[in-house]
DNA sequence: TGTACATCAGTGAACGCGCGTTCACTGATGTAC
DNA sequence: TGTACATCAGTGAACGCGCGTTCACTGATGTAC
């Protein structure tokens, strides 16, 4: 095998990102290596850095890749509850606390091992960082949107909450924000 | 140097296992080697299979000896608050959220990247979860001693914050459970 | 209580394996004419 | 449009390093008599 185009060969960078995001994900970065990565995205080890300058920097992009996904996932979510008339957040609060496969596991509990160890100037440690700032944006929007606006520090307490639970395998009952969370109480 | 006396033996085995705690709980069990635990033990590496069979054996003993150092902490804290007129539940939540030096990590955040791959019956895992069951529990007593019942769903909920607030670094306000929520705020 | 010997805690070097990274090589792709 | 050549994506072996673990050895400790 030779050269590929230089199409196949972005293709072949996302194939690569992916796979490296999905097993990361799946089974922590610390266990999973570059063969590993290659392997899952079809190719040989020694590719890798044609498109990656190390593993340092696929794990950024793809901890950015990730949390780009999950907050994408919880737009659609939320805009799907709406549409059949049910609470936004609440939606995303129930498909959060869902069992998903390990490649789907939370970027927020996959990365923060790492991410947190490190200063706040590094480029991981930011890109998680931004991250959490991007979701807890896409809660925080949903779960106002439409229904009375919950004050800043309830709606990051019922995230970390939500987290929290998930870190810790509480099995929890979705409580929307929104609305009082006393009354949601059966 | 020779053989030590067996008490000289147990006092050194109690500090590689306060050593392996203490970095364990600072850089992260994977990133901390058995020459780098028995260096801050103050011996070389080669003793330490005198002591602990393997890493995963001294790790789950690490676990285990974090969670209930930080058991008795809590108990300590909900203590001395009482004694001052003051509640328990909030004197935990402030300490909890307090910044600490790397080698005071909660336990719940250190250990559980590690421990929530493993399978149910592993011992690491059942030393983690019955860690974070044992700090519910005293969260629990802590809160509904002295105060209303606070139900179990809104316990654990507001511990569940506790952590995720911890985990994804945010400043978060201590919460008094045994209280209303909305009362304590501004 | 003394003495001879077995035990075994601690030392420090070495082993073996895995993993991130490098490298010489291949041959299809892209380009210059 | 063809042709010759440079480029470079991908291959697979090898390198180098770190780390968990092993091992031969030392000599103080504990024990049997």
């Amino acid at each position: 095998m030779g050269r590929s185009s230089r199409a196949q060969a972005d293709e072949n960078r996302q194939r690569i990102l992916a796979a490296a995001s999905a097993l990361f994900r799946a089974r922590g970065v610390e266990d999973v290596g570059i063969a590993d990565v290659m392997k899952a995205a079809g190719m040989t080890q020694g590719g890798f850095y044609n498109h990656f300058s190390s593993k340092e920097a696929i794990t950024t992009e793809a901890c950015a890749q990730s949390f780009d996904g999950a907050a994408q996932k919880w737009r659609q979510i939320a805009a799907d509850a709406r549409d059949g008339g049910k609470d936004a957040a609440l939606a995303i609060e129930t498909y959060y606390a869902a069992d998903k496969p390990p490649e789907q596991t939370c970027p927020m509990i996959a990365f923060a091992p790492i991410a947190s160890r490190r200063p706040s100037d590094d480029p991981l440690r930011r890109a998680f960082d931004d991250g959490v700032k991007m979701l807890l944006a896409v809660y925080s929007e949903q779960a106002t949107d439409g229904s009375a606006k919950a004050d800043q520090d309830r709606l990051s307490d019922g995230f970390a909450a939500m987290v929290g639970a998930k870190l810790l395998g509480f099995a929890r009952a979705p409580i929307s924000i929104g609305h009082s969370r006393v009354a949601r109480r059966r």
